[in-house]
RNA sequence: GGGCUCGUAGUGAAGAGGCCUAUCACGUCUCCCUGUCACGGAGAAGAUCGCCGGUUCGAAUCCGGUCGAGCCCGCCA
């Protein structure tokens, strides 16, 4: 029975046979040191035997392997066992030298991005590399396990949609057996469609951009966590429910995947349980104090501005995640509620953390009529195919409801503080990039 | 779409008119090495300096074009 590399100490003084990837050789003459990578890491294997040794001549990094042999307890080796008197199988022998480096952290400064991408399929065999998607990894379970311990269940809803009458933000068009279909860019109106079955809903999947966008924050195939729960007293429950799952899964990585984070070079996390407000006119007229630059003509938040007042709430509040409220109605999206008369500003908000907007969370409008509205005066046809059965959902009764989308590749950068979201993700796709 | 910057062995870097027959580190190959863990030592192979053209007695180095990349801005359900 094949045993991991974890569970190698349970075994000590047992014979064990494990199976893995050959990591690294350190021939040192009359005895050599194999490392072997399962998927729970590294086991270290030494050989004594010359004809063992030479079983790996001419073998690359990435030779597949079974290794037989006795644990024994030792205080040199790393994590405090190994094999000896082993005896190796190559299961799948490996000639080509690896184009990158797996046993060493890789490059990822920007202009060696591209390199990196290059060679992802095996550059994610390197230990460092992998490190950043378990976290991933890792940040998505908490993420599930908030939302489920909280009464949401998971759905999936179509990525191929109908092309929509909407203008505006760029889609990917696609030919859908002689009708035109788009990539969807958000599960937006779906996930409110399903707030009139469960309630509270959300999922995890891909959203599709279309931007000629290229910026470290920006990529074509993001993966999106969107929420929506109904029943909704006003705008401060979402905010907060949204606050209270970031401070969970956050502190709880921190906890429980500190040495990692900090070999990666994750800064300390500063967070409070409640995160400060500021108003879209408090960061123009705070960044104006202090810089001298005049924003207040912008709509949004410049990406300058986003940098400084998570830099701002770091240092005043000791706090790197803030709210940035009081978005104005201009930018309002159709199916978002405007907040009090005359205010000029949508019941909506940004969330920022580490100098970037990792959510955007609005209350919806929920009344058939305004929205009806709405869906006009922002140029949408309500009858067209893509909207049709979105407003029937509302035509038979949703609650007051709000949610948000949540860009899980900028949380996984920003967590481990990476300096580009592709490095947060697999296999990136951005304007230039459709493979590997 | 606009602006700025950068392309040198498989990987990461140095060289900024002649000292380049292009340097270093990692990796690869050969040999030595019994406690390595970024092992160490000796040696070897590997690059028409992204590509095309120009200036010059002479170009990796200067100029133009082209292709590729990066960063910023704009755009960004």
């Amino acid at each position: 029975m094949r045993i991991l590399s974890k569970d190698l100490q349970q075994h000590a003084g047992g014979h064990v046979l494990i199976q893995g990837w050959l990591h690294k050789k350190r021939l040192l003459g009359g005895l050599t040191f194999i490392n072997v990578r399962d998927r729970s890491g590294l086991t270290q294997v030494v050989l004594k035997d010359k004809d063992e040794v030479e079983k790996l001549r001419g073998l690359q990094i990435g030779t597949v392997l079974e290794v037989t042999g006795t644990v024994a307890d030792e205080p040199r080796a790393p994590g405090g066992v190994e094999l000896h008197d082993a005896k190796l199988t190559v299961m799948v022998p490996v000639t080509d030298e690896p184009p990158i480096e797996i046993d060493k952290p890789l490059s990822h400064k920007p202009e060696n991005l591209d390199t990196l991408f290059d060679n992802r399929v095996i550059g994610l065999r390197n230990l460092q590399e992998q490190k950043i998607f378990k976290i991933r990894s890792e940040l998505t379970r908490y993420i599930r396990e908030f939302l489920y311990q909280n009464d949401f269940v998971e759905i999936n809803t179509p990525k191929l949609v109908a092309g929509n009458a909407e203008g505006g933000a760029e889609v990917f068009k696609t030919d859908y057996f002689g009708q035109e279909a788009t990539l969807a860019q958000s599960p937006q109106l779906y996930k409110q469609i399903m707030v009139g079955v469960f309630e509270r809903v959300f999922e995890i999947g891909p959203a599709f951009r279309a931007e000629l966008s290229a910026t470290t924050r920006h990529v074509s195939e993001v993966t999106m966590l969107d929420v929506e729960m109904g029943f909704i007293e006003g705008h401060d429950d979402v905010l907060n429910f949204l606050q209270d799952m970031v401070y969970s899964v956050l502190t709880r990585a921190y906890q429980e995947h500190g040495e990692e984070l900090k070999s990666l070079g994750a800064p300390e996390l500063k967070l409070k349980p409640k995160f400060p407000h500021y108003t879209m006119a408090d960061i123009h007229k705070l960044y104006q104090e202090k810089t001298g630059k005049d924003m207040s003509k912008e709509i949004d938040l410049t990406p300058e501005e986003e940098k400084w007042i998570c830099e701002y709430a770091r240092e005043h509040g000791g706090c790197e995640a803030v709210f940035a409220t009081g978005l104005p109605d201009s930018k309002m999206k159709f199916y978002h509620m405007k907040g009090e008369e005359g205010s000029g500003t949508a019941r909506s908000a940004d969330l920022l953390f580490r100098g970037i907007e990792i959510s955007t969370v609005p209350q919806r409008e929920h009344r058939h009529e305004n929205l009806i509205e709405q869906m006009k005066k922002a140029g949408v046809n309500p009858d067209a195919p893509g909207f049709a059965h979105y407003v029937a959902a509302f035509r038979h009764g949703l609650p007051p409801h709000g949610g948000f989308g949540f860009g899980i590749d900028r949380l996984t950068e920003k967590t481990i503080g990476l300096g580009n979201v592709k490095e947060a993700i697999l296999f990136p796709r951005d304007i230039n990039r459709l493979a590997p």
